[in-house]
DNA sequence: ACTATATAGTACGATATCGTATTATTTGGA
DNA sequence: TCCAAATAATACGATATCGTACTATATAGT
């Protein structure tokens, strides 16, 4: 009754339905925790300014998350509004201009991690952390080789 | 150097950022093959008309997909506008209409599959379908968890 | 039968995303 | 030095997504 052996194509297909639906499920979940006005982009850039570094361009963000540029200047643009990050100008390149996270930032990302802290907890009483890291490095492994292809000697988000 | 003992927060932050960078480059490389004017969820409304089935309403393909029904209603109003289904009235419920995939809609949906069926080809050579397939049942049941934790007893995809 | 409530779909407005064009600045070659 | 090409950011317009409110119909309790 099973299929015999499924095309090769089929279980690439399945693989990224399930990735899509994990990825909406939860981002979800995670903007149910955010102040209202705020999703989940805005707190990744306030997190990759945190944990990554502080102190580039725009464009160098615009490509770590792999969205258009006029979509990060838009977002930079609810941050700043909002006083959660800074932009300053480049030291040496008048063109370019340079973005800092701000306390308020800070308090803004630990306040967010700190309140879906407790869904992680529920997932995980029920999903344990160990299949899951299991799983993690082919997904890493996979998102590398998938960001290679797209652009060959490009920035990467590490 | 290594972490002695990651809190098991991290592992799922990580691993739902790897998902959620997974799911932006698959969807772009998908939409790079679509015609100009058509994105991902549109296809997947074609394709899930054709798995599972059509003949449901608006709303049943609006909880499949987990967004709300006035995006659906918004999706469905564009395949239309293009011929790609058809809505008829429920035949037991005057408030309800009834979602069919039309001939043009089939020939849309495999030209689509056809058109990335290259782009798997590739990913395949530098990407083992094993490997995918190691991690496709774990996905798929933290996909399960997910959604009944957010909806006990809802639908579901399948 | 009547009425209150629930439900399906949509109209409308607000924000997000993204493509194209524009401006300002830098860089590199004549 | 000067000018053409490249680059960083943004302005602007189009579509997508989604929340609220509304209309039409169905259902359930009396």
């Amino acid at each position: 009754m099973a299929e015999p052996r499924p095309r090769p194509e089929d279980l690439y297909n399945a693989f990224f339905l399930e990735v899509g639906i994990l990825a909406q499920l939860s981002r979800a979940i995670f903007e149910a925790r955010l102040p209202p006005g705020f999703n989940l982009p805005q707190f990744s850039i306030l997190n990759h300014l945190l944990r990554v570094r502080d102190g580039g361009t725009p464009l160098e963000l615009a490509r770590a998350f792999q969205v258009p540029k006029t979509s990060m200047t838009h977002s930079l643009a609810v941050l700043e509004r909002h006083g959660l990050i800074e932009m300053r100008p480049h030291r040496h390149d008048g063109r370019s201009k340079c973005v800092f996270i701000t306390p308020a930032g800070r308090a803004f990302r630990d306040a967010a991690l700190a309140a879906i802290a407790p869904d992680i907890a529920e997932l995980a009483a029920r999903f344990s952390a160990a299949r899951l890291a299991e799983t993690l490095p082919t997904l890493t492994a996979l998102r590398k080789v998938m960001d290679a292809m797209r652009d060959p000697g490009g920035i990467g988000v590490d």
